[in-house]
RNA sequence: GGAGGGAUGACAGAGCGGCCGAAUGUACCGGUCUUGAAAACCGGCGUGGGCUUGCCCACCGUGGGUUCAAAUCCCACUCCCUCCGCCA
């Protein structure tokens, strides 16, 4: 949610940062309008309230003192004022409610360096990486034996059955199986394992309260892309982040206790619907996928620095799993609701020849705060805290990267050293591993 | 799933219709005393909102209701504890 106080001192400023958004001024001058009226109208009620509450002082002290007829005449005129005012804070939470419904539909401000444009397309190419590049290694070329799409290596090698997921629980639920499912879990334990040096590991609930889902900014504008358990009022988490960004919801932390780093492996869940056709083969975009999410409660002040260690560890997953990657800077159009700034990583997968989006850093300053409470107690009196999170990574797209990157000409598919102690002698997967 | 008990400030814990935003203790912060520390003593010590910055309003698990007046009474829900049942 963003700062309604700001919005206020500088009502130009907040509309020209949501403009790049595609936020129209008319939306903003509503919103502006509605607060005045809430606050008069708060003021009304207000006002009669504490009225009731001096003549109900006035009516006891009647009473103690065994004078019945003023207390007879007060009440009777604290009953009137209390009539009107029950109409006035009525009133006053008709609008209220209404500004809140509208704030909440307005995504948060991007960070000046943000570019601005539409879509995917504007996003900005920060960097690239590649296994060798600081040697002086050209961008890599790939070999013919490399350029197989990694539904047809995981059929087989027998370590992807899409027919079974889809018998199970329908289309894009992968099912992996023999060292296609070791390999999803080695990805995680190797994760978590080199988080644990600063980030506490978290095993969250998988599903979420709407009001959970609120905090993130996940709803009420998303609500389609997520799986929802009606008759118990849950969802499903798209994401780690979730869970993570609510766990001191409505707590004040010591600033000592700051930064907070968390980390947690789950599966995470997206409708993505509307998605169909050739972004969908394989695991390249599905239901159901598993993935490690690194967070921080953090000051404004430790916020970038909270950014770039996400950033630098998720990029050094991809170093030693030796992947060919670039990072995005996100453009206004592309980013999502909560964030103010966001960069992408995505691995290039020569079976597919194309990106795939692994990761995703985000920067939320106060505005996910600002929906779960979570403060901490400055030198003089408390401030919301920043929330920080990119992933580390998500899995699926990486699995199938690394078959493809690492399928040898005889069809195997010999995985990086760095997931040996976690694979074993499945580390090269033949046809016969599995 | 059944029966019973509970939910109050950082923590413990009183209050069970009328200056109660809430006693008291602990913790914490400041001061006196002390070479220093401890002890003792004195003072302070929740969060949010509004505006005329001094005041007003809200918050005692959550949401409704009763009343001139609700932490206190009534209803529903949530969570926690104990026992029984079921179950990885």
């Amino acid at each position: 949610m963003i700062d309604l106080v700001q919005l206020r001192r500088e009502p130009d400023v907040v509309k020209a940062a949501l403009a790049r958004r595609g936020v129209a001024t008319d939306v903003m001058d509503a919103v502006i309008a509605m607060d005045v009226a809430h606050r008069e109208l708060l003021q009304d009620a207000e006002r009669l309230r504490a009225e009731v509450k001096f003549l109900s002082r006035l009516v006891g002290e009647a009473r103690r003192d065994k004078d019945t007829d003023t207390a007879t005449e007060l009440t009777e005129k604290s009953r009137v004022l209390g009539d009107e005012e029950r109409v006035a804070t009525e009133a006053m939470e008709r609008v209220g409610a209404a500004l809140r419904n509208e704030l909440l539909m307005i995504p948060n401000l991007p960070a000046p360096d943000v570019p601005e444009g539409l879509d995917e397309n504007d996003n900005v190419e920060i960097r690239r990486w590649w296994p060798g590049m600081e040697e002086g290694a050209p961008f890599p070329t790939f070999a013919e034996h490399q350029k197989v799409p990694h539904w047809d290596i995981g059929l087989a090698l027998g370590i992807l059955d899409l027919e079974a997921g889809a018998r199970i629980a329908g289309s894009m639920f992968p099912l992996y199986r023999g060292a296609g499912s070791r390999l999803v879990r080695s990805l995680s334990a190797f994760s978590l394992d080199r988080q644990s040096d600063a980030y506490e590991e978290i095993h969250p609930p998988t599903f979420a309260l709407t009001a959970t889902m609120m905090s993130t900014g996940h709803l009420p504008k998303s609500s389609d892309d997520m799986y929802g358990v009606e008759r118990d009022g849950l969802w499903a988490i798209p994401t780690a982040e979730v869970p993570l960004t609510s766990m001191h919801a409505g707590e004040i932390l010591d600033e000592a206790r700051l930064p907070i780093r968390l980390t947690a492996e789950t599966a995470c869940f997206r409708r993505e619907s509307g998605a169909a056709g050739r972004d969908t083969r394989g695991v390249l975009r599905v239901h159901e996928f598993d993935k490690v999410e690194l967070f921080a409660y953090c000051t404004p002040e430790q916020s970038q620095e909270a950014f770039d260690d996400i950033l630098a560890r998720a990029e050094s997953l991809l170093r030693d799993l030796g992947l060919t990657y670039r990072l995005l800077l996100l453009c206004t159009g592309d980013m999502g609701t909560s964030a103010a700034r966001t960069i992408d990583l995505e691995v290039f997968s020569p079976g597919v020849d194309r990106w795939l989006e692994v990761s995703s850093v985000s920067w939320f300053g106060d505005y996910q705060a600002r929906r779960a409470q979570v403060r901490y107690r400055t030198g003089e009196g408390t401030a919301l805290v920043h929330t920080v999170n990119g992933s580390a990574l998500g899995w699926a797209r990486v699995w199938a990267a690394l078959l493809e990157t690492y399928r040898r000409a005889d069809g195997s598919v010999a995985l990086p050293g760095v997931l040996a102690p976690y694979m074993g002698a499945q580390n090269v997967i033949t046809a016969t591993t599995s």
